[in-house]
DNA sequence: AACGTTGATGTAAGCGCATACATCGTTTTC
DNA sequence: GAAAACGATGTATGCGCTTACATCAACGTT
């Protein structure tokens, strides 16, 4: 057992004596709880103050079984998207005394691994935030079996709360600008059509593409499959797509890249290539991610941070009500962003040799 | 009191029965304690696997007074450098077992009221990590008086561990790689001449300075003082430094900017004023930013998650050894990556024109 | 005036573990 | 072959809180 020096850190004991009250009565003044006299509260609040004491947060755990933790599970932590995220969360949490864990999980074999696991979770957070997984009630019931309430962000829909945006319209935006501007050929990058690629955002390429189709087909106008094209949702996976597509003979399509790190990609094979943007190839990306503005990256925008933000709302609100009440979607606006990287069509003599 | 359903968590004493030994004996195997038997270890090890047992952290915490949790504080966590740094760190602490708490101070106000108020992180982590911050000996003082480790990243020295890169050497590579290209108008983007706006790098941006000073002093040459240029060190500070610095009337000078996110500010701002890169005006960065090689940025690299990951390492060992042992300083490598944004001075008559 | 109410407070029993100390059988030492 | 040392294990206390329940004074109610 530890010996505890003269200077050790005061309990609700100390605190509780300097008051003249007992603990119950401190931990009810200090928790807000009703049923405390204004005076006793004051009394209580400056010898806490005085005593400079905080209560030990594993006792309070132990004790009430709350941890006030929260946890994020990314597939990758250093990739722009996810920073942002955490970035949102991590301020909601800050306001809201929560503490705020991190975890990656690169695969879905991790998250599978992570819900079987789910014991070792147990009593470490309450809740869990997942980012970009195809994440299915069967994962969430195991962890709700235990305690843990989770909201997911980029996941469309199912039996527990999500946060994201209306991925379909992205997809119409993004092919409707490149309409508008003249090409008729349009290439998507990023689509994903290989499941073994995915690890990541699951729905969201499936929707973004079906905006795409759909958009084309209102234009009597149907994707060529030669054109869609997949690969990782990163810098790298762009750039290889990108450099399959460009070296095929002909002019290139238009590109539309999932996201704007795709984007970037493609933006480096074309330079890598010496295929101008805009001029011989246009591109356009989804985010809004900090380097776009600095290439002039036509994007189909989101506020991310806000995403994190609204999911740990979500997830707190719903810690504090007990977890009653409907399951809540948000759903956040997307607005399309015309920089410099798409232009309109060449002829269409040129488009078509 | 909450009470507790037949189908609640196995506690320690579920595991104890079913091994047919004591509490104290499942605590000693779980943990690899030395003083066990065997086949008694086994027989804990294969009832705890029976009933999917893990011990309640928050109880351990209480008991054992450590957290097996670490907490890193970071100026801003959606920047690119720190969401590398914290990827770094997770990677090790999900090999190691420990939790990782991230939280973000914006400024020295708040880092200032973080140590004030110590008390708060007291019980939470057992160990703590500061990226980018001018941390003294004063703060770190006031952690350990509470029984928390600190490990630094990015600061010079001081009496706690640190994890950095030689920036003197930073601004002596980047300095000479420009002299080589036959620059000698050199202009320092990020400088942080004002102090008011550095709450993060500090010394960082001086010691860069330092090496691009002395090795244009090695040339015979001295920087001009209108060519240093402050700035946030993030990419609008890059592009706000740049665009006062390329509206002056006459060829740009070099830029070597402080960090590559400074560096895209830069190209943005150029690229606004059309400006050629590199015919024009050539721009070198620093960290190897994952955008670098997509607008082919020369750049001083350094391997930013490794930072993270030493930093973690540093600190899993002190908790483990139980803080003795001598205060480590680890200093990782830095090399020049030529790619597309520098090139040959032009002639001497251009230049001066 | 006897009695149920209500609000403020105290008492004490856990929460699930770690660990100091006690115990006991076994081995080593002289 | 008795003493001492050692390894394996058990007993029981405490870590610092939360909270069910008990208590009690000050009310309002018939």
């Amino acid at each position: 057992m530890p010996q505890r020096s003269h200077s050790d850190r005061p309990t609700i004991d100390d605190v509780a004596a300097a008051a003249g009250v007992s603990v119950a009565t401190v931990s009810r003044a200090l928790r807000g709880l009703p049923n405390v006299a204004q005076s006793t509260r004051q009394a209580v609040l400056e010898a806490a103050r005085q005593l400079n004491y905080h209560a030990d947060p594993a006792a309070t755990r132990l004790a009430s079984g709350r941890t006030r933790t929260i946890g994020v599970v990314v597939p990758l932590l250093s990739g722009w998207y996810f920073a942002q995220v955490v970035a949102g969360i991590e301020a909601i949490c800050a306001t809201e005394g929560h503490d705020l864990i991190v975890m990656s999980a690169a695969s879905h074999d991790h998250l599978d691994q992570l819900a079987d696991d789910s014991a070792r979770l147990r009593r470490r957070v309450d809740g869990l935030i997942f980012v970009d997984y195809a994440l299915a009630d069967s994962h969430v019931d195991r962890f709700h079996a235990i305690g843990i309430e989770v909201v997911s962000i980029g996941a469309a829909s199912g039996g527990f709360p999500t946060v994201g945006i209306d991925d379909r319209m992205v997809g119409e935006l993004a092919t409707r600008h490149l309409l508008g501007l003249g090409h008729t050929r349009i290439s998507v990058v990023g689509a994903m059509t290989d499941d073994r690629l995915d690890p990541f955002r699951f729905a969201v390429p499936r929707l973004r593409l079906a905006g795409c189709t759909s958009t084309l087909a209102e234009a009597g106008l149907a994707l060529d499959p030669a054109l869609v094209v997949s690969g990782g949702f990163i810098v790298d996976g762009g750039a290889a797509a990108a450099t399959s597509l460009l070296e095929r003979s002909g002019p290139p399509p238009a590109v539309f890249a999932l996201s704007d790190e795709m984007a970037f990609g493609v933006y480096q094979s074309a330079r890598a290539l010496g295929i101008r943007v805009p001029d011989e190839l246009s591109i356009i990306g989804v985010d809004d991610h900090e380097m776009a503005s600095v290439i002039g990256l036509t994007t189909v925008a989101q506020d991310v941070t806000s995403h994190g933000a609204a999911a740990a709302r979500l997830l707190i609100n719903r810690l504090a009500s007990d977890e009653t009440g409907p399951i809540e979607h948000v759903c956040h606006e997307v607005r399309l962003i015309t920089r410099d990287t798409t232009a309109t069509a060449r002829s269409a003599s040129e488009e078509n040799p």
